[in-house]
Formats: C-alpha cells, structure tokens, sequence
DNA sequence: CTCAAAAACTGTAACGTTACAGTTTCCATT
DNA sequence: AATGGAAACTGTAACGTTACAGTTTTTGAG
C-alpha cells in the first residue's frame, strides 16, 4: 500500500523526458542502483547492469545536464576564446570545425566566449574561470609572455593554446613550425634563384613573429642571401595597407625578388601589388605562401605554397583540452605540426 | 541559539563563489527575498532591494546556470547549427561573430551544434529538442522544403533561419534579398554594355537559389538581353571545379560578356578563367560578385561588387531567435537586407 | 484602539544528479 | 548452526535556484 503510493508518484516522471527516476520505476530498482548501473560501477551486478542500460536506451535516456553540473561541478562544456574583431580570419572556422569533430564523439559541448580587442583579453578568461562555465578552455593569438595563460596557470584552469608561450610555463599547445615554414621558404625561393628576399610576418606581439622572423634569418644566412625589411606591414592587417606596403617594398631601389607571406591573405595583397606593379609571378619574382585554402594557388598557380592544416590545429587543441581536464601532465599536450614542404607550381 | 546555528551552517558558502545564501547570511535575509530582490521583484521594500543588490555586487554574485537551469528549464543557451563540410565558408565567421555581439550584451551563451552531410541534417536538430541543450537554435542553408523547420515548429521550438522557405509556415528569418542582388548586377552589367549575361548560382536545393535565379531572369527580361546558361556550376562547390566550368563556359561559341557571381569566393575561380583564356576584365568583359570581404576587389580593382553584410545576419538571427524566445510573433521576425547597390569600380 | 488589508518577508519543496553511509542478501567457512 | 564477509543494492542529503504557500509587520480606516 505504502509502497504503491510512493511509486503512484514517479509517475509524473511519465510526462516529460526519462530521467532515472523513471528508469528505477520501471525496473523497480532504486535511483541510486540506475545511476551507478548507467556508469559501470563494479558494485552492481552484471546482470542488472544489462536490464537498466537496456531499458535506458528504450526510453531513451539522456542524463540531465544541468543536473549533473550542480551536483559534480562538471560543466561538460569547453570554450573557445575568439577575438571578434579579426576580418580575414577565415581559416578561424576550420578550427572551430576541427574542435567540433574531436569533441563530437564526446559528452563535450562547444561554447563560443568571444571578445573585441577593445576590451582587455583577460575579461572573457576572468569570466570562464570565475563563473566556472567551462571545465577548460582554448585560446589563440598567443604573445610570448601572455597574461591569460599565467592566470589561468595559477587558478589550475585547464587550456591548451594554439601557439606557444615563452612563459616558462609548461602548458598544453599545438602549434605550427613556422620556423621550419619560413626556413623551408627560403630555401624554395633560392632554389628558383632568387637572392634578396623579404618576409610579411605576423605582428610582432604575437609568439609566433619571433619563430617565423628566426627561421627565415636562419634560411637567409645559411643559403647567403639577403634580406630585405619589410617595414610596418603584417599579416594581420587590412589587405589594403599590406598592400600598400608591398608597393613600397617594390619601388625600392634594390626591391626584393622573393617574397615569403605567413598568411594566405597577404599573398593576395602581394600579388596585387606586384602585378600592379608590372612584374610577373615567376619570372621577375617568386612568393612562398602559407595558404589553408586552394584559393591563392588556383588563381596564380605559379604561386609556391605550403599548407597549413587548421582542421588538425583545432582536433589537437580540442585533444589537448580534454585530457589536461582528464589530468595529463602538461609536457605531454605539446604537438608542433610539421609543414610538408613547398608545394611546386602548379602546371 | 538555534538561529545562531543555522547561520553558523551557512558560513561553508565562504569557501567558493557567493550564492544567494552567501548574501542571504551577510544580510540578514532569507535566501527567497535574496532571490527576489535580485529580479526586481514587486513586493520586495525599495530598501531592501538596493541593500541586496549592493552586496551582490560587492561579493561579485552571479547566478549559478546549473542551479537556475535545473529549476527553471531554461538554458539560457543559443545554439548555432552548422554543417562543418563547408570548405570555403569563411563567411561564417562573419555570422558566429553577429550573433556573438548580439548575445553579449544578454544572458545567453552560444553554443556550436556541428553536423557533416555524411548524416542527417535533423539529427541535431533532434538532438537539441530532445535534450532541450538549448532555448532556441539558429540554422543556415535552408532550403524551400525544409524539414528541419517543420520540425522546430511541431515541436514549438523557437528558431530562426538564414534565408527563407516555401514551407508556407510563418517562421523567424534573416535572408538577403538574392532577388535584388541578381537584378541589379544585370543592370549593372547592361549598363556596361554587356548583353550576354551568366550567372553563377548556388546549389538548386538551396531556397535563394531560386531568389537568385528569378532576379536574374527578370532583369534579363527587363533589359531586353540574353542570358546563358552556366550549367553544372554552383557556387558552393570547389573552386577549381567552378573555374573548370567556367573555362567551358568562355569556349563557347557564343560565350558570355558579363558574369554575375553569387559569392565573392566563386569570383576568384571566374577571374581565372578569364584571365586564362586572354580576355581582360573591364574590356572584353564584366563580372558583378557578392562580397563579404574586400579582398576580390583589392585585387581586381575592375571587379563589380555588391556588399554582403554577414556580421548583420549573425546580430538580427541572434535577435530573432531571442525574441521568438520570448514569445513574439514569428511574421513580426522577418528580416530582409537589401543590397546597397553595385559598387562602382575602383579608380 | 481594533481590525482588515496591504506590504514585506520567509520556509519548504522540488528540479535531476551523485557521494556517502548504510542495509540487505547470500555464500563460504568454521 | 553460527558467523564473517563479500556482493548487491538503497535512502538521504546536498548542489543553487525559484514557485508556492504561507507568516509577520505595517498601515490606514473606522
């Protein structure tokens, strides 16, 4: 009597979606039993194990997420921290893509925490780590002694950054060898005879300036050649002021006839400037360019390429992220991708 | 005595972040008025409201999602359904980075819902009903029947969509005006002397593919000239497959003189071809494209351009989908973005 | 001064989950 | 037959919030 007055009440479980409640009412089992049953505890018996998952997959049980984050604290969630204010950013959604696929086949879910350089970058981290909406989080556009990557050290958040810090800090990246890149350019562009190269790097706040600006003075002064300043241009600027820059570059009076662009949009600007300019790709002049779409290379195929897998950045990133959260030592979160080489001109 | 031992309970919230019994012991209130007097409740004393929110702020209050979300039901979470399949989409950046400043400003976190073509399209759709991850979703690529709208609708769901449907349901949407764009490339283009135009649509399956091709049409009609068929080409396929068909295109025997393209990616494979075949832009012939990014006209200054504003169709989808949240009206969430206008070359 | 009604405030329960501390059942030893 | 212990299962409480149904206090009318 008792015990049909109590169970008359789990009936309202029927309305809405299955909860446990409604899976121990079915199989007459305690919320407990279903819950550690669900999880493969060893405490319960193989035998019941079977009828509850069974019986979960029928009615089709999803545990309630906010009711899980309440009572463990785990968010189940990762956040990608992205500057907003970033126009030619394209290659931004392979990586959003990338994370997706790694985190797909897992209970994590993809939150977007963006933020404009007009504010301080440290906001939207402050706000992940206090608010805790995240078990861990992904940043980009690294500087060498970032602050973001300090906090979020000291308050034992999980990250994994796309670029390396020079902190001192041991923490989970991927990155790509620009170093190797902008070596590998060089050798390229020397290859196809020429001697006084210029390199569009990124801006010089960012880590991964010093790898590409070091790799291509190692690529020059190994294959004695020169270098060419290529003054207040990055790739991180407006195209036009690139190729602003690139025309200036060009009327010099030893202008450079190898250009190394650490962007695939600045190659555009470059082409511009130098077709403008009357020169032609491949004879007057050779560009190395890091691309991640075949957009460049189709439209110039004399165009030198090597390419840069940003699919791959975000599944590492997202990879990383999961097992920092999972408590890996952070040594062994560190993946640098390896460029395949320059990509010969098109026929 | 016994009130004294109750408080002493509710010191335990001074190890991590406030909660409303945090400042429900520092101010002598029950954790209900707390509750309340942080919504404005109205039979909370003007008093007591300020004294609460006061403190909230002081300890840095903010309500913990999983608590009001496990209470209430509502998520406070948006999520944006995109097919990662997408190569050359690099507008929707552009999109995520709208609804990001839309939902800034609000309570809501975006949440990225992936799914590839390899499945199907309404599993997370499915998904997300079912396991209310989230209070409304956004999704693109809509076609004239789809059933994912249909579904939303059943279900009560609230959504918005990019671009329009002819499923004859009353729905939330943000879509350009394809029609427009269309007719005024071909004005464009007749006003350049053009009198043999093509156009290079998106896929069939998409609804603006017929915005796009009815536009065309009628302005062809309009203007009294001949409009060729740009068979087996959309813009939504690889680019070297566009400027493949496109080469076809120039080598028939009447080919076209201008050539409207329906994104400014595509216009890139055109400009090869083009260029490939000897003919010279602005001379020989005219190309009007939609774009997002100025990076087609940076480099061919005598490309004719219409503006795409996807950072405005992220903010009004983000907007749409709130207010239908809130209960509006889907005919009073329907928004259409005019094209300013073709762009004149660049001098 | 009484009393009704309005204003201001509060305790309890519940959302769905899991950690913890049991309790029951069963079996192998003595 | 008693007993110790392992195996299998369960109830309670708690995470932080809010809806609901109160209770207390204040106010104003008579």
């Amino acid at each position: 009597m008792n015990d049909q007055r109590r169970n008359g009440q789990n009936e309202a479980a029927a309305g809405g979606r299955p909860t446990l409640k409604t899976i121990a009412f079915m199989t007459g089992l305690g919320v407990t039993t279903v819950s550690r049953a669900l999880k493969d505890a060893p405490d319960i018996g193989e035998e019941t194990k079977k009828r509850v998952q069974l019986v979960a997959r029928q009615v089709g049980y999803r545990p309630n997420r906010a009711g899980v984050r309440l009572r463990t604290g785990k968010t189940n969630v990762i956040s990608l921290v992205l500057n907003t204010d970033e126009q030619l950013m394209g290659f931004i959604s392979d990586i959003i893509y990338g994370v997706s696929e790694e985190l797909a086949s897992s209970s994590y879910h993809l939150i977007l925490t963006p933020y404009s350089s007009r504010n301080d970058p440290m906001d939207p981290i402050r706000y992940v780590v206090e608010t805790h909406s995240a078990d861990g989080v992904i940043i980009s556009q690294t500087e060498p002694n970032d602050p973001r990557v300090r906090y979020l050290t000291e308050h034992g958040f999980p990250f994994a950054t796309h670029g390396r810090t020079h902190t001192g800090i041991e923490h989970p990246w991927h990155d790509f060898d620009n170093h190797a890149f902008a070596m590998q350019a060089v050798r390229a562009l020397v290859a196809k005879g020429r001697r006084r190269l210029a390199l569009l790097a990124p801006s010089p706040k960012l880590t991964y300036y010093r790898h590409m600006s070091d790799g291509f003075a190692e690529g020059v002064e190994e294959q004695g050649c020169a270098a060419i300043p290529f003054r207040d241009a990055w790739v991180d600027m407006p195209v036009e002021q690139i190729k602003a820059a690139a025309t200036a570059l060009l009327r010099r009076s030893t202008p450079p006839d190898g250009l190394v662009s650490g962007s695939g949009a600045g190659a555009f600007a470059l082409v511009a400037a130098i077709e403008e300019r009357g020169l032609q790709l491949g004879r007057d002049i050779d560009i190395v360019t890091k691309q991640s779409t075949p957009l460049v290379q189709m439209f110039r195929p004399q165009i030198l390429v090597v390419n840069e897998d940003f699919r791959l950045a975000g599944r590492e990133l997202a990879r990383a992220v999961r097992a920092s959260i999972d408590g890996a030592v952070p040594a062994s979160l560190q993946t640098l991708a390896v460029p395949d080489g320059v990509e010969a001109p098109r026929p």
